[in-house]
DNA sequence: AATGAATGAGCGTTCATTCAT
DNA sequence: CATGAATGAACGCTCATTCAT
C-alpha cells in the first residue's frame, strides 16, 4: 500500500470512528484532522468535501459489517441456524464497547432531504444487506417458492433492523432476544 | 389560553414542523422566528435554549401520536383486531404528506451522547408508548399470563418500530405489511 | 439616523476605504470588521456577503464622485469652461492623498466574468457618468445638433477616463494636462 | 531550445492564457499545473513563486503586442496613416475572441501597492510602449520640434490607452472609433 | 411581554508553497 | 530534472445566544 492510500485510509478510519461515535454534524473537520494528526489541506487533497468523507465512512462501515456477518453466518450449520444467526450476530455486535446503533439510520437523520448522494448511498447499502439476507434464505430454504423466500427474507430483514435500532435506543439486549424469539416461532410454526 | 401560552404554542408548532421536516441541527433559530413571525428575544423569553424547543417538540409530537393511535385502536373491535390496529395505524401515518419517520429516532442521532435531558425524554416517550402497547395487550389478551403479555407486548412494539423506521427508509409501505403479516401469523399460530 | 443605519454606514465607509486602498480580493472580511470595530456576525447581519459590500462600495464611491464633479463643474462659468472642468476636476482628485485610480476599473479586474451583478453595477455607474457628461454638453453646447453633442460627449468621456487611468498608472498629472490640451484644441478648432 | 526552456515556455503560455482570461488572483497554481500537465514542484523549479509567473506573463504579453503593433503600423504608408494605425490596430485586437482588455491595467488592480517588482514591470512595459509611440511620431512627423513630438506622442498614447480600456469596459468598438476621430481632427486641424 | 442589533466561537474550504524521494 | 503528498495560514460565512431598550 502506497503512502497516499495509507494516509487516505487513516483519515477514513479516524472519521469513521468519530462520525459513528458522535454523529456527522457534531464532528468538525478540525477534530478529524487533529485526531488523524494531519494538516487540513492534506485531508482536502484526499477528499473533496466533508460529505465525501461521510460517503467513505458509510462504505467502510458497511463493507466491514457485511464481511463480519457473512463470516458469522457461515460458521453456523446450514438450515434455520444460519437464518437465526443473522439476528444472533447482533448480540456480540451490541456488546461492542463502541456500539452506537446503525450508521445508516443515524446518518440519514443528519443530511437534508435534497442530499441525493448520501441518501442514495444509504439506500444502496441497505439494498445490499437485503440481498445478502435474501441469498441466505435461498440457500437455506431451497424448498420454499421464490415468493415465500422473498417474504421470509423481508421478515428477517425487518426483525434485524428493528432489533438493531431498539437495542441501541433502549440500551439493552432484549429487543434482539425478542426478535430471535419471533423468528424461531415463525420458523418452527411452519 | 392567555397571550403568553398562545405565543408559546405557536413557536412550538412552527419548530415542530421545521424540526420534523428538516432535522434539528439543520434548522436554525432564525428560520423558526421568521416562520413564527416573532422576535428572537421573544423566543428566548419562552424557551431558555434551542434544546428546550427540541424537548417541547418531542413532547408535542408524542402526545399527538398517542392520542391518535389510542383513538384508532379504540375504533376497532376488541381482541386481536386492536393489536393488529397498532400496526395498521402506520398505513395512514405513512401516507401523510409530511411523513418523515420517527422523530425520536431522528433526534437521537442529532444530539451528543452526553445530552442526558434529550435522551431521557426520548426514552420516556418510548417507554410511554410501550406502556400503551402493554395495556392494550392486557386488555385484549386477558387470558395470557403476565409474562406472556409482556413478551407479546415487546414483540408488537418491536414490529411497530421496525415497520415505522423501514417504511420511512425504504419510502414504501411493504415493511408495514410485512410486520402485519408477522403479527397475524403469531396471533393465529398460537 | 437610527442605530442600524449608522452601523451599516460605518461598515460601508470602512470597507470602501480598504477596498479602494488595497483592492477587493486583497482585503479580507477580518480586516474590515477589525477596522470597523464590530463583530463578524454584525457585518453579516447588514450584508449578506462580501460581494454585497463590494456593490455598496461601488455605489458609495460613485455617488460621492457625481456629487463632487457636479458641484465642481457648476462652479465654473457656463460654456466651454464647464466642459473643460470635467477634466480639470481630475487635478485635485489626483492630488488627494488616498487617490488610487478608478474603483470601477480596478474592481472589474477582480471579479470573474460570470459575476453579472458586479459587472452590471459597474456598467450602470459608468453609464450614469456618461449621462452626466452628455447633459453637460447639451447644456453648454445647445447650438450643436444632437448627434454632434453625442459625439463630443463621448470624446470628453474618453479623455476623462484615459486621463484618470493614466494619471494613476503613471503616478503623474501629465495625462490630465494632455487630455485638457486635446480637449481645448478640439473646442477651439471648431 | 532545450527541454528546460520548453517546459518553462509551456508554463508561461498556459499561465498567460489563464491569467488573462480570469485574472491573476482568481487563477490558482493548481489550475496552471493541471492545464500545463506538469507537476507542482516542476513549476516551482522553473519559477520561484506565483509572482514570478505574473512577471513572465506580463513580459510575454507585452513582447507579443509590441511585435504585432510594430508589424501592423509598418504595413501602412508612412505619414499620418502610421500614427492613425496605432489606434486602428485596436480594432482587430478588440475583435479577437479572447480579448479581455489591457493585462497591465488588470494586473495592477490585483497586486498590493507594496509590490514594487510587479508595479515596476508594468510601468516599464508602458514606458516601452510610449517609447514605441514616440519613435513612430518622430519617424512620421520629422517636421515637428522635439517638444511637439513629445506632446503628440503623449496624446496618441493617451487615446490608445483610453480606447483600449473603454472598448473592454463597454464591450463595444465605439471608443476606438471615437479615439480615431479625435486623432484625425487633431492631425488635420493643425 | 417584546424587540432587534450585536456578539464570539466555530464552521467547511482554499491557498501558495515546501520537502522527501 | 521531476514528482506529488503534505503543510500552516487565511478565507468567507453561520451559529445559538445576549443585552440595552
Amino acid at each position: 500500500m502506497n503512502v497516499k492510500s495509507e494516509t487516505r485510509h487513516k483519515i477514513i478510519r479516524t472519521a469513521s470512528d468519530l462520525f459513528y461515535e458522535k454523529g456527522y454534524n457534531l464532528i468538525g473537520i478540525n477534530e478529524i484532522i487533529e485526531e488523524s494528526g494531519i494538516a487540513k489541506a492534506t485531508l482536502y487533497s484526499h477528499f473533496r468535501s466533508k460529505e465525501e468523507l461521510l460517503l467513505a465512512y458509510l462504505d467502510e462501515k458497511d463493507q466491514e459489517l457485511l464481511k463480519n456477518i457473512r463470516a458469522f453466518c457461515s460458521s453456523k450449520s446450514t438450515g434455520d441456524a444460519q437464518l437465526i444467526a443473522v439476528l444472533e450476530f447482533l448480540i456480540p455486535f451490541f456488546e461492542q464497547e463502541d456500539f452506537n446503533g446503525c450508521w445508516c439510520i443515524r446518518s440519514i437523520a443528519e443530511v437534508p432531504r435534497e442530499n441525493v448522494k448520501v441518501r442514495t448511498k444509504i439506500k444502496s447499502n441497505k439494498q445490499a444487506f437485503r440481498q445478502f439476507v435474501l441469498e441466505l434464505v435461498q440457500s437455506n430454504k431451497p424448498e420454499l417458492g421464490e415468493s415465500q423466500q422473498q417474504q421470509l427474507s423481508n421478515q428477517l430483514y425487518l426483525l434485524y433492523e428493528g432489533a438493531l435500532m431498539e437495542s441501541h435506543l433502549q440500551g439493552a439486549a432484549w429487543p434482539i432476544e425478542t426478535s430471535i424469539g419471533l423468528l424461531k416461532d415463525k420458523l418452527q410454526g411452519k
